[in-house]
DNA sequence: TTCTTAGCCAATCACCGGCCTCGAT
DNA sequence: ATCGAGGCCGGTGATTGGCTAAGAA
């Protein structure tokens, strides 16, 4: 079908896109470069989005296997005071299943 | 051959599909993407509906695409570069060749 | 500075999509995920912009569903459109169901109106039809048939 | 072979969708 | 009349990391 040479701005050879797409392409290409200006930061991934959903996944209880484990009563109770002296292993069923 | 059958399922899937049920993809998230052109001032309920369902078939259709050059490579992981040629193969997608260039896009994420 | 992120699909979805047509053994990289993911973003802007134009053109300033499947057909999804426009004639015709259920609620005095019966999974009249199809507004000839 | 990495798990909380009012057309 | 923006609210699923097998190299 159809190609249409898009201008390049390097010294390359010419790269041919779909006919249908060509203006649609330029002007999005302009958008982008416009915003990037504008804006000028959008690259870089950040590790995670949210330092709230950050921390509460740090501070979940975790089976042996690294993976989430399910909240027990034990894990609930002990929130601020060090009263009891529960470090027993957590076991559920996740963990012993070899 | 493989992707009138695509085509087919997605007629069949789109008929039947239950209005009701809750979509793959959160309509506010894409009405948001839309009016994020400033261009854009006022959006239609159908439309970010009809979009999202769009989104989700080219999805579909370009992860099946890029599947079949992993299964070229005999890999079982799907990577980026996959995509990458699959939207060289397919001019359909030339709308994509900047936001996933072939060759140096580990270069280019070095450069950052 | 509102976050870049919000422009994005969540990427969960992303791959719960993904996964639909892969292989039940097959994985998907993350680096794979998000690159799907800025090819959504970039869909959407690539359809919306073609769809606003449209709209600009004809001093419209609501984008309509209309407007959405021809900007698919413009750009070459072709088969994108054909698929859209059937739902949306589906989402109408959905939605007049549920305008008459509530009008038949509101004033539940009726004389002659009798309740629908055709329910919603025999909607045959247009939708079904084997015609070729045509969108309502049309700059110029621009139809699609079936194979 | 060596070594990178994607799936696995589920609890919080950001946000999605369903309301409402108001103004445009 | 209808139909969307914007605001509010309650319910909820996307977000999230440590370990280790899967598999890329």
């Amino acid at each position: 079908y159809a190609r249409m040479p898009l201008p390049q701005e390097m010294a390359q050879e010419p790269v041919y896109v779909n006919a249908k797409q060509y203006r649609r392409i330029l002007q999005r290409r302009q958008s982008r470069a416009k915003a990037e200006l504008e804006k000028k930061q959008i690259k870089s991934r950040k590790p995670y989005l949210h330092e709230s959903r950050h921390q509460h996944a740090l501070r979940r209880a975790r089976a042996s296997g690294g993976r989430f484990a399910k909240k027990t009563d034990a894990s609930k109770g002990t929130g601020s005071v060090s009263s009891s002296g529960s470090e027993a292993l957590q076991f559920n069923a996740a963990d012993i299943q070899r | 051959e493989e992707l009138s059958c695509f085509w087919k399922r997605q007629k069949e899937e789109i008929l039947h599909s239950d209005l009701k049920r809750k979509h793959e993809l959160p309509i506010s998230r894409i009405r948001r993407a839309m009016k994020s052109n400033d261009q854009v001032k006022m959006v239609s309920a159908h439309s970010t509906v009809l979009l999202a369902k769009a989104i989700e078939m080219f999805i579909l259709e370009l992860t099946r695409r890029a599947w079949m050059q992993s299964e070229q490579e005999k890999r079982r992981t799907l990577k980026r570069c996959d995509i990458a040629r699959a939207i060289r193969n397919e001019e359909l997608f030339d709308f994509l060749s900047d936001i996933v260039p072939l060759q140096n896009y580990k270069v280019q994420e070095a450069a950052n | 500075m509102v976050d870049e992120h919000v422009k994005l699909v969540p990427i969960a979805n992303v791959g719960r999509i993904m996964k639909q047509i892969l292989p039940p053994t097959a994985k998907i990289s993350k680096e794979a995920k998000e690159t799907m993911q800025e090819c959504a973003s970039e869909f959407i802007s690539f359809v919306t912009g073609e769809a606003s134009d449209k709209c600009h053109k004809e001093n419209r300033r609501t984008v309509n569903g209309d407007d959405i499947c021809w900007a698919l057909s413009s750009l070459g999804f072709d088969n994108y459109a054909e698929v859209m426009l059937r739902y949306l004639y589906k989402l109408r015709d959905f939605e007049r169901q549920k305008a008459n259920q509530n009008k038949g609620s509101n004033d539940e005095e009726d004389t002659d109106d009798e309740e629908v019966p055709s329910e919603c999974e025999k909607q045959e009249s247009a939708t079904t039809s084997s015609a070729p199809l045509e969108f309502n507004v049309m700059e110029r000839g621009c139809k699609l048939s079936f194979s």
